[in-house]
Parts: C-alpha cells; structure tokens; sequence
DNA sequence: TTAGGGTTAG
C-alpha cells in the first residue's frame, strides 16, 4: 500500500526502488548463505525429531521455511499430520507432494486407520488403486488392523481376496495382519487355517496373534498348548505373548501354568511390563493365590487400574468382600482413577449373592459417580439385580440403557435362566432378535440352556442353527450346552454326536456327557466316559461327582458308586454336599438297603436337607417300607409343612397298603393346613402344539376319539399280556372302576394321541411332571411292542426310552 | 518417510 501512494512521486518512487533493489540483493545474499549451510538430510531428520517429540507446529515452521524438499520430507509431513489426526493439513501436504509413493499413500491411510476412519481409509485405498499405485504391505497391514479394531469381517475377508490376487498372500507381516483380523471378528477357524498353512515366516508376531485368538475364544487348553509349541520352535514369547497367555491360565484356574510362565517372565525380563504385570495379578486372583496377585500389585511401580480391577475381581470371587471395598476406597483415597470396569469387577461377584444390600448401596455410588451411563457399568448392574432375582431392579436399569447391546440382553437372559424362569428368558431372547441384535455365544449358551429345561427340543436345534448361519463359530461354551440340551431332551445319541465332533473339551462337557447317559437310561455306559476324562488329564469337579453318583443310582451299581464317593473324599478332596448324600441315599435306599441308607443320613455333618428325605422316602414307597417312610415324611413336613411331596407319598402308601382311615386322616390335614397338590399332569407336543391331560381329563376338543383309543389300546395290549396294576389306583372303590381309573392317566391319554396324529414311523415324546407311576409304565413298554413304537417319557426323574417292549431304565427308576 | 501382536467386565 506504501508503495502505490508513493507511485506518483518520482523523488519517493527512486528511494522506494533503491530499497527494494537493496531487499532483494539482502534476500539473494541470505537465501544463498543458507542454501550453502542447509543440509536436508539433517533438516529432514530434525523435522521427524519434532514429530517424535509432539511438536507438530515447530515441524510445520521448520517446513515452511525450508528452501528446498524432498519425497522423504512430503511422505514425513504427511505421515506426521496424520498420525497427529491433523487431517486437514496431512491432506493439504498430501496434495502439494509433486510426486506421491506409495509411502505418500500409506502415510495418509495409515493415520485415517488410526484414528478409525473407515470411509476415509478405503476410499483412499480405492483411489490410490484407480491412479496405478500398488498398495504395499504397509498400506494392507494399517487397512487389517482397521478391519481387527472395529471387526469389519465382511471389508476383512475383501481385502483377503485382494491379498491373495496381488500376490502377498505369502508375505509373513500381511498374513499376521489377516490371522489378527479373524481373531477379533471371532472367527478362530479361519484365523487357524491360515496360520497352519503359513510355510514359513511365522514370527513371534503371528504366534502371538493366534494365541491371542484361542484365549480370546475361551479356549485355555489351545492357548496354553500353542504357546508350549512356539517355544518349543525357538521363538521366544514377549510383553505381547505373555498377557494372553496368563489370562489362559487364570480362565483354566491352572495355578501351576501360570507360576511356570511367570517364571518364564521373569527369566525373558518383562516383569516390569504394566500389562504382564496387570495379566499375572489377574492370573494369581483367579486361581486363588491371593497372596501372590497382591505382592505383584504391590511391586508394581505404576499405578495400574487394570491390575487393581483384577485384584478387586480375586477378592470378590473368593468372598473377601471387605477387602475388595477397602480397596476400592483405597482407590479412591490415592486418586486412582476407576475405569469403566471397576464397578463390573465388584457388581458381578454380588450377582452371587442374594442379599441386596451392597448392590444397591454401590448403585447409589455410582449414580453419584456419574458411571450409570457407561453401558459396561450399566450391564452389570441389570445383571446383578436379575441373578439376585429382583427383576423390576433389573428391568428399571435395562429401559434406561439407549444403545442397549447383546451384553445388556444377555445380562436380562442369563438373569432369567439362573433364577429358573426360562420362559421369560426365551421372551427376552426373541425380544432381542426382533431388536436386531445378533446373539453370541453367551446369549446363545444361556438360551440353549432354557430350551433344555422346558426340553423345547426342536427350539433348542433352531436357536443353534440361526447362530450357526449369522457367522460365528461355535464355541466351547455353545457345544456344552448344545450337548446338555440334547442329553436333557431326551436326544442322548444327537449329544453324544455332539460331545464326539468337539474339538477340545473341558470338565463340563465330560459331566454334561456322564449325566446325559445318566438321566436316559443308560447308567452303565456314563462310567468309561469318567475313566477317559480322568486318562486325558482333565479333573473331575463338584458335579462331576453328583453326575457320576446319579449314574450309579439310576443303575444300581451300588459298589462303584461307594467307590466314587470314597475316591471323591479321599483323591481329590471334595467334600460331599447335600446333593451327593441325595444320591448315595438314593442309590442305597432304590438298592432296598434301606437301613444303610437312614444311617448315612444320620451321620451327616450338616443337617441333612429336604433332597435328601425325599430320596429315602421315594425309595421307602418303592419297597413298602412303613417305618422308614413315616420318619422321613414327618421330617419332611416338619422342614417345610407347605410341600404337598411327604403328605402325597406317605398317603399313597397308606392307601396302597388298604389303610385308608390314614390316608384319609394325611388328606385332611394337608386340606387343614392349605397344602395344594400339584397334580399329575401329562404333555405331547404335535406340530408345534402342546396337548396336555390330566388323569381322566375330558377337555381336549377330541376327547370322544381319544378315549376310544384308549380303549382300543388296553383291549389289545391285554391280549398281549398286559395286567392292570390296581395298586397304583389310590381310591377307594371296586376293581373295575380301579381299572378304568389307570386306563385314563395322562400317559396313556397322551400316547393315545400320539398314536392318532402322528405320522406312523415317528418317535412319540411324552412329558409327565411327576414320576411315572408303575402301571403307566409296564403298559408303555407293551405298547412299544405291539404298536412297533419308539416311545420317550421323561418323568420328573429320568427318561425313559421304549423300544419293543424293553425300557432304557431296566425297570429301575 | 508408511505397518503388525497384549491385561480388567457379561
């Protein structure tokens, strides 16, 4: 501006020219100086140095100023921008660069990749493709972590096929990045395939990427397994290996793993490494050491939020209550920060228990804290309230969560399913299908489970085959309940095909195979399924026993299960809890040693609960022992004088026995005293239907067709041989209205049904929800003959599986 | 000058 108000003026146009002229000569003399002392490689160095160091605008200036640039001084501006999510300036450099690489390109993308742009990351990647630059390993490795972070499967498995077309499907660094993809979109078996058919080129990065993976899939015997094979091939584990590798151990509770890699930790020297040290105070508190997971947390110089959540979870787990909330204070009186996951660590150990009252007071606490919209803390808090039954708890905190996510429907489901009441979950499940979710192998597992105890056995095999056909693998977790819902639906051959094709196995699917075996009749044959688990080195646990003593009973074999409850004690120290007396008093008393059995009871440290009077008394019906019965169904009701069992049994006896003065006298009391009788009840599911029938029932639309199959039925399995049992009918009238009167319970009206709707070769499934009464008994196994019918009942007891006139239960039930 | 693997919750 100076100079064009000066324009005019000759005297001010020649001083202004000669100052100019002076400027220029200065700028040239400069310019020329600097050029001669600028060194560009040191420039380009200093310039990396600075975004080493944070300072992205003292890199700017020093670029700006620079008189002359090369491809290394664009590609670090580009790169450094970027990786600072300077976007705007990365892209302005970006555009300046006279001739781009495929550095220049990665350099961008890979910033985009880090930040989590997805659009912006492949949209570059397609055009970096349409201008003719070849994308490198670097551009394929920053886009597969992308995909691994945010489990982009279906932009994963493109890049996968794009890998194999541009002929780096041998290039160790872009396979890594592909086996750590399928790791964290859960698909394990791809994830393995590739890694198996590797040649060469595995390096500790791709070993630990697929141990990473088993761990992640829950699989503790892979991963520990895995990492024995990587040492054993000459590569060393590190800070990256080491983590998943203690979290295997502490999922498995392999105490002894654990301490060998720890020395192994040690000895490589990353005892100092915040997150080995985080993973082996979780490994320490899962499997019990207490002691040990606080000396590594005390040793640790950093404050560490993870390993103080982890040893909160140790102390919750083992009951140390206490303990866990004084540290949590203590937390908060050193001004460590609690995460999103300090309060799931103490929520869900109070899950457990059933008193409410920390619950709810750590509630408040974090309505305070403000974590109530974080959806970690949010999920576990439903979960707590629906374990501990309080489903309006539950639910409030559930309606208040925006973007609920499969975990908050899952914490709702598994909620349900552990407090027994599976319908409600089975609507939640559905609720949440209809929302959109997807399930997981939790969500599944705990689903599954349901469908087994309402033995909802065709429900079961579509829920597990919609997750199959969503993507997923399945899994550990999935399998186990896939084989218990076949065991407990009566299906023991489909869950032996299951527990068969399983890849690995834990002590819940050998215990879930021994008491499927157990409940179908097949007692026997569950015993080498113990011999083999034991041979494969897994150990039986708590319920291994009560299924291996369950088996027992329900085959009679008196001396093996004596045998189980010695080696239980003495080999393994399990102490034998109200569940295994039922058993072993269920065993002897079915056994008729009655006496034996009430000694048992009697010597019983803890005072013996209602399974285990129940168990006597069944037996004592079974053998018309009096004296025995009376005393455990007076004790019975003593225990709980509202239970309808002890007054029904003890009243059967009477009435079976001609006493029918007492029967009538227990009748009365129960009526007195308000006590409700469940009553027999039978079901038959037909096309998606359920009929059911109570004994004598004439309220099904076809009753008239009904009955007069029935009739049919007794007509013609009488000429086979069939008799009524009379003393299974308990009232007190003459022989043929006895007759009639067990010629129409439920069983035989359902499998009447059966027999009339049912295409000719298909199986008839019966359910009772009380035990099967002996006449119903003898005459399904005689319909099974002449009918050439494969009939199932399960009764509140077993399953009972008859086949030309034989029952899976031998008569002994 | 561009890139890869890890711990805690359901």
């Amino acid at each position: 501006m100076h100079i064009f108000r000066i324009k005019n003026s000759n005297k001010f146009y020649s001083k202004h020219y000669w100052f100019l002229r002076l400027s220029i000569q200065i700028h040239t003399q400069i310019s020329s100086q600097l050029s001669r002392g600028f060194s560009l490689v040191k420039t380009n160095e200093k310039l990396k140095g600075y975004f080493e160091s944070g300072h992205v605008d003292g890199a700017r200036k020093l670029f700006d100023k620079m008189p002359k640039r090369d491809e290394f001084t664009y590609n670090s501006m580009v790169a450094g921008f970027a990786n600072a999510g300077r976007f705007n300036e990365a892209k302005q450099v970006f555009d300046e660069t006279p001739k781009r690489s495929s550095i220049t390109w990665s350099a961008l993308i890979s910033g985009y990749c880090k930040y989590g742009y997805e659009d912006e990351s492949f949209d570059l990647f397609w055009r970096m493709r349409y201008e003719g630059e070849r994308p490198s390993q670097y551009t394929l490795g920053s886009l597969l972590r992308l995909c691994s972070v945010k489990g982009f499967l279906s932009r994963g498995e493109k890049l996968h096929g794009f890998i194999i077309k541009t002929g780096f499907g041998n290039n160790a660094f872009v396979v890594t990045g592909l086996v750590d993809m399928y790791v964290k979109c859960y698909r394990i078996k791809a994830a393995e395939k590739l890694f198996r058919t590797m040649d060469s080129g595995k390096n500790h990065v791709t070993w630990t990427a697929i141990i990473n993976g088993y761990s992640l899939n829950g699989n503790s015997d892979k991963t520990l397994q895995c990492f024995c094979q990587m040492r054993s091939e000459g590569i060393e584990a590190n800070q990256y290996t080491f983590p998943s590798v203690l979290t295997a151990c502490g999922s498995a509770s392999d105490l002894r793993f654990g301490e060998q890699v720890h020395g192994c930790v040690v000895r490589g020297g990353f005892h100092a490494n915040i997150f080995v040290q985080s993973a082996l105070v979780d490994m320490y508190a899962k499997c019990g050491d207490l002691n040990c997971a606080k000396e590594v947390l005390e040793s640790m110089e950093v404050l560490q939020v993870v390993a103080w959540n982890s040893m909160i979870v140790g102390y919750m787990r083992h009951g140390l209550e206490e303990n866990a909330l004084s540290l949590l204070e203590k937390m908060h009186g050193i001004g460590l920060k609690m995460d999103e996951f300090t309060y799931p660590s103490v929520l869900n150990a109070l899950a457990l228990r059933k008193d409410a009252f920390y619950g709810e007071c750590l509630h408040c606490f974090i309505i305070k804290t403000g974590f109530c919209d974080h959806i970690l803390v949010s999920n576990a808090l439903v979960d707590m309230y629906a374990k501990q039954g309080s489903s309006i708890g539950a639910l409030e905190v559930f309606n208040e969560i925006k973007d609920k996510d499969v975990i908050s429907w899952t914490s709702m489901i598994t909620g349900c399913t552990h407090n027994g009441s599976h319908e409600e979950a089975l609507n939640f499940f559905q609720r949440m299908r209809i929302a959109g979710i997807y399930p997981d192998q939790v969500s599944v597992s705990s689903t599954l489970s349901s469908c087994a105890e309402l033995t909802l056995h065709e429900l079961g095999k579509q829920v597990h085959g919609n997750y199959i056909k969503s993507g997923p693998e399945t899994s550990l977790s999935v399998d186990n309940s896939l084989l218990a819902m076949y065991a407990k639906c009566g299906c023991l051959d489909d869950a032996i095909t299951v527990f068969y094709s399983m890849t690995s196995r834990n002590v819940m699917s050998w215990t879930a195979i021994i008491v499927g075996h157990a409940q179908n009749g097949r007692g026997k044959e569950a015993l080498p399924f113990y011999d083999e688990m034991v041979l494969t080195g897994i150990k039986p646990d708590f319920i291994t026993f009560i299924g291996l003593l369950f088996a027992c009973s329900h085959a009679g074999l008196v001396d093996e299960g004596r045998q189980y409850f010695g080696t239980m004690i003495d080999a393994y120290g399990i102490q034998p809890g109200p569940d295994h007396y039922a058993s072993m008093i269920d065993l002897l008393a079915r056994s008729g040693k009655l006496q034996e059995a009430e000694s048992l009871v009697n010597e019983m440290v803890d005072k013996p609960g209602p399974a285990v009077w129940k168990a006597l008394l069944t037996a004592c019906r079974k053998h018309g022992n009096m004296d025995i019965a009376k005393r455990a169904a007076m004790t019975l009701i003593e225990l709980d004088p509202q239970d309808a069992f002890p007054y029904v049994i003890l009243s059967n006896m009477y009435s079976a026995a001609g006493r029918w003065e007492d029967a009538a006298g227990l009748r009365r009391l129960m009526k007195l005293r308000g006590v409700i009788k469940e009553p027999g009840c039978s079901w038959i599911e037909i096309n998606s239907k359920v009929h059911t029938f109570f004994s004598e029932d004439r309220s099904h639309p076809n009753t008239n067709e009904i009955y007069l199959k029935v009739n049919d039925i007794i007509r013609l399995i009488k000429e086979a041989g069939y008799v009524p049992d009379v003393k299974f009918s308990l009232h007190d009238v003459n022989e043929e209205t006895k007759e009639l009167g067990l010629a129409y319970h439920g069983e035989k009206l359902a499998i009447a049904f059966g027999l009339l709707y049912l295409p000719e070769n298909a199986p008839i499934r019966i359910f009772k929800n009380l035990r099967v009464c002996g006449d119903c008994h003898n005459a399904m196994k005689i319909i099974s003959k002449v009918f050439h019918r494969y009939i199932v009942l399960r009764d509140s007891n077993c399953f009972h599986h008859f086949k030309e006139g034989q029952c899976s239960c031998g008569d002994y039930w």
